[in-house]
DNA sequence: TGCTCTTAAAGTCATTTTGACTGTAAGATA
DNA sequence: TATCTTACAGTCAAAATGACTTTAAGAGCA
């Protein structure tokens, strides 16, 4: 950038640039409980062809990284995210192991939340499925350490942030909160002191309405407070939300 | 990524990668006190001439992501980073106004530490110089957002990783590493706790050894245990540390 | 109606962590 | 020897945390 290339006379032997999205959800698990999946494509070309990778493709001019990232989301499960960060850049020389040079592609990876209702009604085909986070194949390039590292991110930001919600409609109870940070973090966690946990941080409220048809006592349900934004992300905030926004076709 | 481009026939039209650094390091001020301070380069071309600007320049087809980094931070500073990280990427499509699209570029940030004693003794010219976090001019393109990000990141993870490290000798007084924690974050620590916080996280060795030559009660002198990591990436650690290898030329 | 089952929600308690502060030790300097 | 400065150790109360108990409020059923 400090050197933009425009007068340099030969079209210079450069990287391409690829934008790819980790795309996770909550879904029930055949034991009942809710357990973390993303979704992934089954790539059907010559590098890694047959092998389940991150869905992504090629970083148009005229295209906002995270608008790429939103629309190959949309593009592979016809969704929208809840919630969509930027995670890493990978550009290592040998992540395409018997590529070319010529072929380097560093991919601009972002991660995604969707909520649990819409993943559920997601396109799903023989390219396009949903895997668990803790049973997944192994994946094209070096698309298993992506992964692990969005994960990773995932559960250090839902400690200190209200990353929950991308996951939950627009109320909920605190104990679908709690199913949440279980499925995310692994473990189980004390209903008394999750209580507490949440209700001092002021990141959620009570409405006042309760879960009516329940064969026990009826939970209060709760929004978070609009007013909080849902990750700090320091300095950067306007351009992501911004981003976001541009995602959103509402 | 996912589409890897040999084979297409046009030489479509991409938006170019740069590689940028904030690098950062810790200088003494006219009041005695360390500050943080930063290395700029001033622009010499079209856009934004005259402007400072972060150093940084056009991605090498051969060259690794934290290789450029350490290689643009080694050509401006004569230096070697003590710590390299990748910050994030920044592709907006307005970062260049006036621009034409075709000269669009996505520029992969990364921050560096360099040791104060190194520093000290680092290139300075016309072009290039230091200057204070905290009174920086405006800045070519959307640096200063850049750089208030790189802030946001270096302070946050202080408070839960080692990185004070990259910015100190091999040995160093407890009251020398809490001046450089009260130099990031801006304000004073009390050095009791401060204390009680370093040796409780178990990173740092007392070495037997004391400063002598001061004039008042000789201190301990401490080294980092080296089996600990300066900071935690997750999963990303090898991919990292092999990086910051490639950049020293040792 | 009264009993039981289930989960919501509030409360208890001991341990750990944190921030503010005090006291003592060990050198240099006058 | 007295004093100044900083290293380093110790105290204390408030706050946070983890494990646990108690009570409230519904549904379902005899």
């Amino acid at each position: 950038m400090a050197s933009s290339s425009n007068g340099a006379s030969a079209p210079a032997l450069a990287p391409a640039i690829a934008v790819s999205t980790v795309i996770f959800t909550l879904r029930t698990c055949e034991t009942g409980e809710m357990k973390l999946a993303l979704a992934l494509v089954k790539r059907i070309r010559k590098p890694f062809d047959g092998l389940w990778a991150l869905p992504g493709g090629p970083l148009n001019i005229f295209e906002d990284l995270p608008t790429a990232a939103a629309r190959n989301l949309f593009e592979t499960t016809a969704l929208q995210p809840r919630y969509l960060e930027q995670l890493y850049a990978f550009g290592n020389l040998d992540r395409s192991p018997g590529s070319h040079i010529e072929d380097r592609v560093v991919s601009i990876v972002y991660w995604a939340l969707v909520g649990s209702e819409e993943a559920a009604e997601a396109i799903e085909s023989e390219n396009v499925s949903w895997f668990w986070a803790d049973e997944l194949p192994t994946l094209a390039f070096d698309h298993n350490l992506i992964v692990e590292y969005a994960l990773w991110r995932l559960r250090n930001k839902l400690e200190y942030s209200r990353l929950a919600h991308g996951f939950l409609g627009e109320r909920f109870t605190l104990a679908q909160l709690r199913e949440v940070y279980e499925a995310v973090l692994g473990r189980e966690l004390d209903p008394g002191n999750f209580r507490r946990m949440v209700e001092s941080n002021g990141a959620v409220v009570a409405t006042g309405e309760r879960l009516e048809g329940t064969k026990h006592r009826p939970p209060q349900l709760y929004r978070y407070d609009e007013s909080i934004e849902l990750a700090d992300h320091g300095p950067l905030v306007f351009q992501l939300s911004n981003a976001t926004q541009t995602g959103e076709k509402k």
